[in-house]
DNA sequence: ACCGGTTTTTGAACATGTTCAAGCAGAGGG
DNA sequence: CCCTCTGCTTGAACATGTTCAAAAACCGGT
């Protein structure tokens, strides 16, 4: 009886799956109201201000019953993720629409997902924080490959492929953007978290300037010059960094044929007694 | 009476300017013995498991006393980010003596830290989470900036002045890639933070890769065909990175003359009802 | 309508970070 | 030797995330 197949309950660890179960039992409400309410005291009071007390007291539930739809405080962190990365795709593919230049798409996107979020800006603090911890399941990082995550990037894939870019490219390439590009917006969101500036006007400047680069980057990655740079950068990637952002089932032997030992080997260093 | 000038008191605001006012003070001594015992707690049974009540009893103190010396417990972590940033640069710059070459040196910095950081792999997840609150003094990034980042920044300049590369660098380059390095750093950081290989074999490995990649970019970066690549980079980073970083005050009109208005103008999008 | 099982709900109890009013110790002065 | 002042120390009290055993609600079958 370990697995409960039905129902909603260890609901944390299976609706990542789909949050689309209709369900007609009137749990899936209930769960739906604890969420709704967190996300507005989320946004009212910020995150830490907000206590699991308050959050069941305003649904009209009790505080255990909180925890029997979200496994802790900061799995409720995951509904706002879940939801805003769908706002996100809907409203910048939307924006999108009409534009070729890839670069613009590339703007647009971005800025739409910094509307999106703009609500959240002091509350988003707390979710990065949470997303840094590799232990929580929450962080984009975590190999258990995020929906939300897959969402973003087909999205990218998006801004790339109906871009006046996509048929210039090589097809190795074009396989590896839209993760890339996904990985832009990750360093946005980065700064975005830490700009402090109003209206995070600074990070809106840092994406109308850091997308043309990006543009120019890709462009010139096709000429003569720069393969072998490209082709060494493609490797990088491939072998490191998709296979941990969980794109890839992380091969334990990479794709290179020499995977020559480290030149420094190991050498536990110690600190001099003060 | 509120400015305390003297003592230890409000340590943790005093601390970070010096750590070393030795002051006869046994009081010293006390601060010493519960920041020693939180780090090997820290080290024995991670952060989480490590609780303040276990960290007073095994330094003999009471726990309100822990908090007369450490605001939090955060703080404690602060300790050992100074100490490991000081005994990183020591081995490290040991190290290198004699090497020349310069994608060399930067792996030997890069593996130094690895090896200093060794101990505290899982504690240091949690350094981690700490250090992506922009709240948190503790931030690499936060604009109070933290002696340890400059010396960390410091030692980069080594690995780079002290380099074959050095000489055939303009002026301006060589005065951003420190912070570059660092910066190359903070993704060996994070990159080792998920990392859960055993050893972290993984992220030694792209040590391995990362390096010679760098100084390759570097190296190209004075060819003809990349100037106004490398011109538009160099902006965009003097102008939006290394002041978020701390390390300018923060130019609040970009060097640039024509900062033209974002493409995209703000619209807040509203999701759909459910 | 009743029964056995399953899902949902409850609230008291627990663990742990943090605060604070009160106690203690040593230094200086009488 | 006693008084006072100031920096240090204490531990009980508090706030809040989390757990859990038990109660309640629900459901399908008879």
């Amino acid at each position: 009886m370990e697995d409960n197949k039905g129902g909603a309950a260890r609901a944390a660890e299976e609706l990542p799956g789909g949050r689309a179960l209709p369900k007609t039992g009137k749990s899936e409400q209930t769960r739906a109201v604890i969420l709704e309410t967190a996300m507005r005291l989320f946004r009212e009071r910020g995150y830490d201000k907000t206590t699991m007390r308050a959050i069941a007291t305003e649904a009209g539930v009790s505080v255990g019953n909180a925890y029997y739809y979200f496994e802790s405080k900061e799995f409720l962190i995951q509904g706002f993720y879940d939801q805003m990365t769908h706002d996100h795709a809907r409203d910048a593919a939307s924006r999108m629409e009409g534009v070729r230049d890839f670069a613009e798409r590339l703007e647009i996107a971005l800025v739409s997902w910094l509307d999106c979020a703009a609500d959240y800006h002091e509350f988003a603090a707390q979710f990065f924080r949470t997303a840094a911890d590799p232990d929580s399941s929450l962080s984009p990082f975590s190999n258990e490959s995020h929906p939300a995550r897959a969402t973003a990037v087909a999205l990218f894939r998006d801004v790339l492929m109906d871009s006046d870019l996509a048929p210039k490219l090589d097809a190795e390439l074009a396989e590896l953007l839209p993760d890339l590009l996904w990985l832009h917006l990750m360093v946005v969101v980065l700064y975005w978290v830490f700009d402090r500036s109003p209206d995070t006007t600074r990070t809106r400047e840092f994406v109308h300037r850091s997308t043309p680069l990006a543009a120019r980057v890709i462009s010139l990655s096709r000429y003569r010059a720069f393969r072998p740079l490209v082709r060494d950068a493609k490797g990088l990637i491939q072998d490191f960094i998709l296979p941990t952002i969980g794109r890839t089932p992380l091969p334990d032997r990479p794709t290179t044929t020499d995977a020559s030992a480290p030149t420094t080997r190991r050498r536990k260093p110690r600190k001099p007694a003060t």
